[in-house]
DNA sequence: TATTTGGTTCTCTAAATTATGAACTAAAGA
DNA sequence: TCTTTAGTTCATAATTTAGAGAACCAAATA
């Protein structure tokens, strides 16, 4: 990564934001902003810090929850004892299920509040049930359809 | 809300904590939790204060953020000056809509990224390009999907 | 008019988050 | 063995956020 162009350095930024609104760390949103704009698929460390001038420790923390989250990668070279970073592509796809099965927990907590609500208003009940039904349906068809575009992809 | 028993609380802190994950402020959860668990629609704002043990400034500030957010709505009865509060059970298609959007928003940041990369590193591009229409073919799908899902319901 | 009620706004503190810089470690090279 | 390199960890500072409590305000009631 030579030097960022002023244009390059905005996209970054608002990468980033993207990334804060989803709840990741500045810093962390901005590394993913680097490795989605940089033309070279894989950034050392160092060139991150200085890219981005930010520290070595703040680099190293946000890296190491960026590859926890199984958004980046790194590979290495032999003879070169440089870690290469870059962004996962490809994960997207866990990420969506992951997304579902989030939703669906949430489904399974409107479940229990029907439960315990028993009996004593059961208009709410049914409302509150359209709602699960249909959190389930959406975890159910999204990855359906997630599966299904990636079926007429690759064949 | 009478009192609420041990499992009640429970419940509700589950919900809060759902909520704190997706960004919420842990009170702003916590009201979402009880007016889900709640055996009434609809609770005074006083019942919400003296339900979850928190301060009136707490709760009046958490009350206007999902009612911007419009997650919940408030009844009034002529003659009684309180107002009172539930959950928008019906506005989950809404969200759906906007998360929709806000991914859209992002796929337009990777195309951006294309593009500032040029012909730089084509095989990237691609690799991008590829996700940039999986978020496309959701934002354009899932709420086809809804659609599919509220017509079969309504009729 | 004075008081109560329902809720909002303001000020301040406590807690949590984020990131820095320095110290450190382990491997590689001189 | 001494030094450099690559990165991690630790202590701390800076910032942000969350929420409490008091003061406040407007409408309704006495």
């Amino acid at each position: 990564m030579a030097q960022l162009t002023q244009e390059q350095r905005q996209l970054i930024e608002k990468i980033g934001i993207y990334h804060e609104q989803q709840g990741f760390p500045p810093v962390t949103g901005r590394i993913m902003g680097l490795l989605y704009v940089s033309d070279r698929p894989h950034l050392s460390f160092e060139e991150i810090v200085e890219s981005l001038n930010i520290s070595k420790s703040a680099t190293s923390n946000a890296l190491q929850l960026l590859q926890q989250m199984r958004l980046i990668e790194y590979t290495t070279y032999s003879g070169d004892r440089k870690r290469y970073f870059g962004a996962l592509l490809e994960n997207w796809h866990e990420e969506v299920l992951n997304k579902m099965e989030s939703i669906l927990a949430f489904s399974k907590l409107l479940r229990q509040a029907n439960e315990l609500r028993g009996q004593l208003n059961p208009e709410m009940n049914e409302r509150v049930l359209e709602r699960i039904e249909f959190l389930e349906f959406l975890s159910r068809e999204v990855p359906a359809l997630m599966h299904k575009w990636l079926k007429e992809r690759n064949q």
